[in-house]
RNA sequence: GGAGAGAUGGCAGAGUGGUCGAUUGCGGCGGUCUUGAAAACCGUUGUACCGCGAGGUACCGGGGGUUCGAAUCCCUCUCUCUCCGCCA
């Protein structure tokens, strides 16, 4: 979230960016200034009240320590009077600022000045197109009608046991799974990330920390009964590992990789974009997520592109890189790459992963801070992360696109992993 | 699930109504000493908000209460630990 004093100190600023989210911010803005200046009153006044409070009851204090109980008595009845004021300009004090928290909590990140501007999906900004179009044989099929034909995925089977978007892997399906996970986990250590095994379940203030709460509730599996959530994506366990830290400024980047399990509700989705692998409700995801000195997030950013970029590349997959325009972006981040690639039999381009710079919004949520050398204050740190990536629509672009009447090839890079299987038949 | 104990600064651990933002130890930082280091000794060492500043206010798990005054007393919630039971 924004911070307040810059909320205030910089009205039209804000105002002027979140337009290129087309968010419309003037109202809000406005109210802010209005409740922080109240605030800043309330405040100042009990704490004069207060100080004047503290004061008298050491006197009492003392008084009775000497025995002049009669001239401490009538002291006392001057505290009443302190103390009503002292409960009412409080009470208004918390009112206003759980109103400002309110409106704090409505606003987005502001977007970085490379974003561009644009509505939707068709204004983002392709970047980098990369890798070979695979020319595919008569009769190519698309990846659901592959899984059925090879049995490595049991879409029905998961109906029956769980419902719609919880497919079955089996066999070499699995297997290609676990293959992938144990790649992407490997090249991420290799690349510097520290591995982790977050809980796939967060708590409200965790929910809280990464902007999934208050506003996107309905995205997320709850159990009641605990008032947890299923994690949507390692970022959330991940980055709140960082939630009330104050790290070491020499120690920053710190690079943090987990696997682990996503569930999503996906409320609203239909049509051709649920088909097969393309929405599930659970799927497999590596995530790399890394802390960074503000001077230096932007640098973290374009890294971490890179590094997916090698992925993608290796699995030797046709892909495009999408600097994401503002009318397309998250509302957490700063400025977004999105990784695309080619699914051969379906013909379209698909989302697998998402590399975004949330500069201080999400560690002011957070309250992730870090020391830089000497005495100087703590400093919001910066916060980024990426899809490395997300398996269900790799697997869909792999088994569409290593199709060939004999099988499915094994893309080279996972045949280790897959105890030396070439071919899928 | 049953029974009990507890939650204090980076960590350990005192503090049961006032001078306690909090004894002390360890760790960290600075210094003395040393060719350098260690040891020893001395000093220093939380965060947030308000204020140009001097300074003020808040924070001893969260919330509420009693009191002129609460880390300390009361209520409540959450969490942790120990033992028993169950179980991967």
């Amino acid at each position: 979230m924004l911070n307040l004093k810059f909320i205030q100190e910089n009205p039209e600023m804000v105002i002027e960016r979140l337009a290129v989210k087309r968010f419309d911010a003037r109202v809000i803005v406005e109210k802010v200034i209005e409740l922080y200046k109240r605030r800043n009153e309330a405040q100042n006044e009990a704490e004069t009240e207060k100080a004047e409070m503290n004061r008298l009851s050491k006197e009492i204090g003392q008084l009775f320590k000497d025995g002049k109980t009669s001239e401490a008595n009538s002291a006392k009845e001057q505290t009443v009077r302190l103390k009503e004021q002292i409960k009412s300009l409080e009470n208004e004090f918390d009112t206003i600022d759980a109103e400002l928290a309110q409106l704090q909590v409505l606003l987005p990140n502001l977007p970085s000045s490379l974003v561009p501007i644009g509505r939707g999906a068709e204004d983002n900004l392709i970047v980098v197109t990369g890798g070979v179009m695979p020319v595919l044989h008569e009769g190519a099929k698309p990846h659901w009608d592959l899984a059925a034909q090879y049995n490595l995925i049991d879409f029905e089977l998961g109906v029956k046991i769980t419902g719609a978007g919880f497919p079955v892997y089996k066999g070499y399906g699995a297997r290609i799974q676990r293959a992938l996970i144990n790649f992407f986990l490997d090249q991420a250590r290799k690349h510097g990330y520290n591995e982790v095994q977050p809980p796939y379940v967060v708590n409200e203030a965790s929910g809280f920390g990464t902007g999934q709460l208050p506003d996107k509730e309905d995205q997320m599996y709850h159990c009641g009964l605990d008032n947890l959530y299923l994690i949507p994506t390692a970022e959330v366990p991940v980055t709140n590992i960082f939630r009330d830290v104050i790290v070491e400024a020499k120690d920053l980047p710190i690079k943090t990789t987990a696997y682990s399990a996503c569930f999503r509700r996906e409320a609203g989705s239909y049509g051709k974009d649920v088909r097969g692998l393309n929405r599930l409700h659970q799927f497999d995801k590596v995530e790399v997520v890394q802390i960074a000195h503000p001077d230096k997030s932007y640098d973290s950013l374009n890294e971490m592109v890179a590094y997916v970029q090698t992925l993608v590349e290796m699995l030797g997959l046709p892909y495009r890189i999408l600097r994401l325009c503002g009318g397309d972006m998250g509302f957490t981040s700063a400025l977004t790459y999105d990784f695309e690639v080619w699914s051969a039999a379906q013909e379209r381009w698909l989302e697998v992963s998402s590399v975004s710079n949330f500069e201080s919004f999400q560690a002011t949520r957070l309250k992730l801070r870090f020391r830089e050398e000497g005495r100087s204050k703590p400093q919001i740190a910066h916060t980024l992360n990426g899809s490395a990536l997300a398996l269900p629509r790799i697997v869909a672009a792999i088994y569409e696109n290593y199709q060939t009447p004999e099988g499915i090839v094994v893309p080279k890079v996972l045949v280790p992993y897959m105890g030396g299987c070439e071919i899928i038949n």
